[in-house]
DNA sequence: ATATAGATAACACGGTCGTGCTATTTAAAT
DNA sequence: ATTTAAATAGCACGACCGTGTTATCTATAT
């Protein structure tokens, strides 16, 4: 083995690989900025000194530069914000830790345009097509695996049991994201504390025997 | 008095204010769904069987007319969640008044993008520019008023007065924003009802001696 | 009746867009 | 050493962009 491929395929040279992963992330900072709607081929390859066509041969469509893009985007969020998460033990901890984590990946600026979910979510919401599809299935899993710990928690009475799992994962979400536009439009990542104020309230009416 | 003109000003003829006011309806609906930023002076004209120029001339560059949408777009709002929020007595009754008419305002679909306001923020929030000084400057307007009522409410001890106005007004607005967004994302308008129920909850939760 | 000025159209300009087609370079497979 | 194919550049095309300039039409002021 003197290349650096994976072992099942033929890959003559690797420096597509890395080029492929390089525009993308230029695109993810980007677009959490302005929108996948404005991510433009000539301006990544501007960006990254390399000519259009050389960009443009990676995806072949605008259309899967942005799916791709978005895709990526999904891949930093599991990266950044479920798997230190979903490293607490289940129930109210590991519903508490993903909050934080999101919070944490949100006050780092993981995108300079803060969360791109969030951005996405605003851009595609009242659109049609496969972005809007994949932006609706990706939050479907992040609200559900939210709603997972809530009914763990109820499981194991750490939380009130006659709730509606989904409400409360849906007043959970709502601060999180709220304080992710706001730090981002205010440029102060400390507005986030209240997004973790509102969790702190919102879980302590939860707890049992209301 | 032989015209319709406002009697300060020598109008010649009213058509173009008419016709000024049909670009802003249809750029503000164009907007709602795809963004400020996707508004074209082009695609307008064709939309409302206008020449290129014809429209270009309302505004002499597309910065203003981005920006006399987002202006009409607040009118609007002010029209639609303001005013008869607005009617309600002050205090508690204002505060629930004005979350009722937000929902009720994504509900009906008033823009068929969803909420214009929340639309812009999440498109503005990370960009520079008279746009986002704009953004941000509604938002305050907004996160104010709903302070205000807080504040009045605890006046009137109807919540708990040791609780922070910003925070409970925070509290309040962002169920009522991921509601707009979901309802839009999944194009179901009863999906505010999760909106509605946070709302409820976050209020009884706020209300005098805890 | 004529002059004025607002509303709109026609057209042109340079720029960027997405997307093809055709090299050219170069590392790996043979 | 030769072949092969991946990675990238160069160039061209038509479409649309924002924005000017100029002309036409028409309701009002005089």
């Amino acid at each position: 083995m003197t290349n650096s491929n994976r072992d099942d395929g033929p890959n003559r040279r690797s420096d597509g690989e890395q080029t492929h992963a390089h525009i993308l992330d230029a695109a993810m900072r980007l677009a959490s900025i302005e929108g996948l709607g404005s991510l433009t081929i000539g301006r990544l390859a501007r960006e990254l000194c390399i000519s259009k066509s050389g960009v443009f041969a990676h995806f072949r469509s605008k259309q899967r530069l942005q799916e791709e893009t978005l895709r990526a985007a999904e891949e930093v969020f599991q990266r950044e914000v479920l798997r230190p998460g979903l490293d607490a033990p289940e129930g109210l901890a590991r519903l508490k830790s993903l909050c934080d984590a999101y919070l944490s990946y949100v006050e780092r600026g993981v995108f300079p345009g803060g969360c791109f979910l969030a951005q996405v979510l605003a851009e595609f919401d009242a659109q049609t097509g496969p972005l809007h599809d994949a932006v609706a299935s990706g939050h479907q899993t992040w609200l559900g695996l939210m709603e997972d710990q809530v009914i763990a928690a109820q499981r194991r009475n750490e939380l009130e049991p006659a709730l509606d799992p989904r409400q409360v994962a849906f007043e959970l979400w709502a601060p999180l994201e709220l304080a992710n536009f706001l730090a981002t439009l205010h440029r102060d990542p400390t507005l986030t504390n209240w997004g973790r104020a509102a969790v702190q309230a919102i879980i302590t009416r939860a707890l049992p025997g209301t």
